[in-house]
DNA sequence: ACGACATCGTTAGCAGAGCTAACGACCTGA
DNA sequence: TCAGGTCGTTAGCTCTGCTAACGATGTCGT
C-alpha cells in the first residue's frame, strides 16, 4: 500500500510544526524586548559568545543571512558594546568578532529572560510530558540538521 | 527534594525549544519567498482564510501584533487582489475582512511550497519516530496555549 | 437625549532586518 | 605581476514592528 495517509499525516505534521513555531517565537519575542537586543542580535550575539571569534562572513552563513545584513547587526552589538572587531593579521580582508565581557553578561541575562516564560509553561508538565517533549524537541533538531545538509 | 534537576530540564527545553523554532523558520522563510508572500502575509492569509470573515482587531490579536502593523498587512493583501475589506453593518467602526477566491487559491499553493521541504524531511522518518515527533507537536501546541492563557 | 468616555481603524513617523548592486581592499595563482 | 576571486562595507530599497495621535462610531450614565 503506498500509504496515502502517510503523506497527509506528514503534511499536516509539517504545518504543525510551522504554526507552532511561528506562535512560540511571537510570545518570546515580548521576552526579547525586555532585554534590549533584538532576536537577531540576541541571536548572533549568542553564537558569537558560544561559538569563539569568528568571522563576519561565517557568523552571516551561521545565521542564514546575507553579509550586508550581519554588517549591520554587528554593528549595532559593537555600538552597544557587547562585541569587538579585529582585523585577522594573516588575511587582512577578514574582520573577526569577539564578544567583550558584557556582552556575554547581556547574553546569559537575556537568555535567562527570554525562557523563563517558557520556562515556567514547561515546569507544569508531569514528568511523562517532559520527557516526550524533549524527545519531540530532539527530534526538531534532528529533522532540521537533515533539511540543512539537503540545503 | 526540591529536583534542582528538573529546573534545569526545563531551562533547557526551553533553550533547545527557541532554538529549533528559530532555525527552522528560517529554512522555511526560503519558501515563503517563492510565493511572493512574507511569512506575516502569509500567516494573515491563512488565519482569514480558515477562520472566515474577520475584524482587522481580531486579526491583530491573533496574530499578537499591535493594529497598525495589521492595517499594513491587510492593505498588502488586499493590493495584492488576496483579499477584502468590508465595512459592517451593524458597527460601523469595524472592517471585516474576507478572503477572494485568488487569495484562497494562492494560500493552499504556498502553503503546499513551503511545508514541502519540511514534510519531505519529514517523510523520511520511521512510523515511531513520525508519531513521537507528531505528539512532541501537540504537546508544544498545548504548551503555547497555556502561555497565551497566562498572559 | 445628550455629553463623556471607550473602542476601532487609520495615519504619521520612527527603528530594525532583510535583500541586491556596486566598490575598495586584499589574497592567490598562472 | 596582474587578473580574477574573496571579504566586508556602503547605499538604497522594501517590509515589519512599534507608539502617538486622531477621526469616526458606539455606549452608558445622568
Amino acid at each position: 500500500m503506498k500509504s496515502p495517509k502517510r503523506e497527509r499525516d506528514a503534511l499536516a505534521l509539517a504545518d504543525k510544526l510551522h504554526s507552532a513555531a511561528i506562535h512560540l517565537l511571537r510570545h518570546l519575542r515580548k521576552e526579547d524586548d525586555a532585554s534590549g537586543l533584538s532576536a537577531p542580535r540576541l541571536s548572533a550575539l549568542s553564537v558569537i559568545v558560544f561559538g569563539g571569534p569568528l568571522t563576519l562572513g561565517q557568523l552571516a552563513r551561521a545565521e542564514q543571512v546575507k553579509p550586508p545584513t550581519m554588517t549591520r547587526i554587528v554593528t549595532g552589538l559593537e555600538d552597544a558594546g557587547l562585541v569587538r572587531r579585529k582585523g585577522d593579521e594573516r588575511d587582512k580582508r577578514l574582520t573577526k568578532v569577539y564578544a567583550t565581557p558584557k556582552g556575554q553578561r547581556v547574553l546569559m541575562a537575556g537568555r535567562a529572560r527570554r525562557v523563563e516564560l517558557l520556562a515556567s509553561a514547561v515546569k507544569k508538565l508531569d514528568a511523562r510530558n517532559l520527557a516526550d517533549l524533549w524527545r519531540g524537541a530532539q527530534l526538531l533538531r534532528e529533522l532540521i540538521d537533515s533539511m540543512r545538509r539537503a540545503q
